[in-house]
DNA sequence: TTGATTCATAACCATAAGGTTATATATTCG
DNA sequence: CGAATATATAACCTTATGGTTATGAATCAA
């Protein structure tokens, strides 16, 4: 996965709708309209949702008749995370090292 | 962590910039000039990067004279990647089921 | 065929994001 | 003190984002 689909996972997933989406449709394929029916929002920028996540290689879709199926592609999700948690070991070992470094400096936190 | 500091975080990560930041800072504690060393980029624009890290929890700054020392708060990314993990299983439960249903159905993907 | 349903696209708007330059504020060094 | 360093903030610009309404195209059902 390169630097700009890494940016688009990411980017789809810091919104709460798309987020909600993603949710349900781990439990099963959903059309557009029962993945619509949550949200007090209009069709159209149900749509422009469903194209962030499309872009981002997070869902997929398939149309059947007049009714659009959208499933998750799980192995786009598995790379962002895989990013996450890969650092994630190096930020937790970090964690208690600047502790003590700040302990022993007398740093003060200001945040 | 509720919803909007979710947005934060996967906002904050959506960028490669940011992405590169968190990762250098995997290697220990950095002032903001190291941090701002490897980008193309004006001070200022640094300084927005941080900010934006900062407000998503996952950094935090100590003042230590003129300089600004800049650490990962590992918590803010383990929440994030909290949420990826905890769907990604039932996504990738999906993806089996999907295919299966799709073969059956005989829907053509049009992606 | 007519009308309802499902969904996408276009055009528009307001706000946010990411960059810039200019400037201000501490802090350190000589 | 005066100059350089480290950083933040303000003001501005351009493009992206998230929403809207209006409209169109396919499909289904009566």
């Amino acid at each position: 996965m390169n630097q700009n689909q890494l940016d688009l996972v990411f980017g789809a997933l810091s919104d709460a709708t798309r987020r909600g989406m993603l949710a349900q449709l781990s439990g099963g394929v959903c059309n557009v309209s029962s993945l619509a029916k949550p949200y007090a929002m209009s069709q159209p920028a149900v749509s422009k949702h469903l194209r962030v996540l499309e872009r981002a290689g997070l869902i997929e879709r398939t149309r059947h008749g007049r009714e659009n199926f959208v499933r998750v592609n799980a192995k786009a999700a598995q790379e962002a995370s895989n990013w996450i948690t890969h650092y994630t070991k190096f930020w937790k070992a970090q964690f208690d090292a600047v502790e003590d470094y700040l302990q022993k400096t007398g740093a003060k936190n200001e945040h």
